[in-house]
DNA sequence: ATCCTTTCTTAGGAGGTCTAGGCAAATGCT
DNA sequence: AGCATTTGCCTAGACCTCCTAAGAAAGGAT
């Protein structure tokens, strides 16, 4: 009858590493008490429910990737750093799957997690400053950024992990169109 | 005692109402079920488990995504079969969010679900035939479209199906930038 | 009419979510 | 140090879902 210690942050980073090995649609309260030693019902003074739980890793993946990509921005403009935003933005997803999952995740738009959401949207905007578009060409942008960011990764990671080199070949030239769009966005009509 | 009449036909497309009301993810053996008045038990002798019948409605929706996305290319080219493409896209995904959710489900490879997934591919490339691009730059095209048309929807439903006029605007506008940079493919590095 | 296949049933095990009520350990108060 | 309170964890249990096994009834074929 001695505490296992489970807090809501060693609680959270054992259900996004659950999630990573997984998958972000197996994390249940039950896998995870099991992994304290505790019963299943022993979680819920933790958290509030299953959604509880997901929405919990979701913001901290959204958190974990606004940190890469600010790190991939530091020092950097244009094309280089349309480059490193966007490896780090498909590293992230190679190497936590479960914890990219979660970055998908639908969250309500109440509770703090608006917070880490948005963060995730400002490291866009900043690597379009180089880019120097206007609004409302800029929130476009990220709105197409995003688009194709998860577009590609989910169906790259959808596609088991291949890693070819056609692939990172096709993604090296989608990164040059994307700049050459960038550099070309239509001003009006 | 009397027969229900269930099919695979009538079950799959129940299945796919069923997940445009409840979202595709509440889709669940026992729901069905109900809706048919049989007991869960009833439903394995048409389906193997609930993975094969989520893999029937995508492969349900994925074809009917291709017909929508054929019908609105017949006749058009350029900017023209963009514009309505992608309007057919999105349009699909406002009116069925279930089925559309379900678009996204990963399909093993196997089964005849290939045909399917590839229909939709092949609708893509007849809307990059306006635009004259290359291999590889075609197949890196198809990448770049369907990145940001799922991202773009996602995005969009996941935001509440606003359908305000402000992100009708950024929709236009996006595709006006599209349609710029297949114009302007880079050609090499 | 009899057999065969298909559809549906009941029965039940395994595992998941979540609540209620309670005991015990840790913490805070005086 | 002694006490009360909060907190962490428990058992028990209701309810849901997935899925299998064994058998009954409906409908078609011969």
């Amino acid at each position: 009858m001695a505490r296992a210690g489970v807090t809501v942050e060693r609680l959270t980073r054992a259900a996004a590493d659950l999630a990573d090995e997984i998958g972000f649609e197996n994390v249940t309260v039950s896998a995870l008490a099991r992994g304290f030693g505790v019963t299943d019902a022993s979680m819920y003074s933790h958290i509030r429910n299953v959604r509880d739980l997901r929405t919990k890793v979701a913001i901290l993946a959204l958190t974990e990737l606004a940190e890469r990509a600010a790190a991939a921005l530091a020092g950097r403009s244009g094309k280089d750093a349309l480059v490193a935003f966007a490896n780090a933005y498909r590293d992230y997803a190679r190497e936590h799957p479960g914890r990219y999952a979660a970055t998908r995740f639908e969250l309500d738009p109440d509770s703090a997690s608006a917070e880490a959401a948005t963060r995730h949207s400002e490291m866009t905007r900043a690597l379009l400053r180089g880019y120097d578009l206007p609004e409302p060409a800029q929130t476009d942008a990220v709105r197409l950024l995003h688009g194709f960011f998860h577009g590609y990764v989910s169906l790259e990671t959808a596609g088991g992990f291949s890693h070819s080199q056609a692939v990172d070949a096709s993604w090296a030239r989608n990164l040059d169109a994307l700049d050459v769009l960038l550099r070309n966005w239509p001003s009006q009509m």
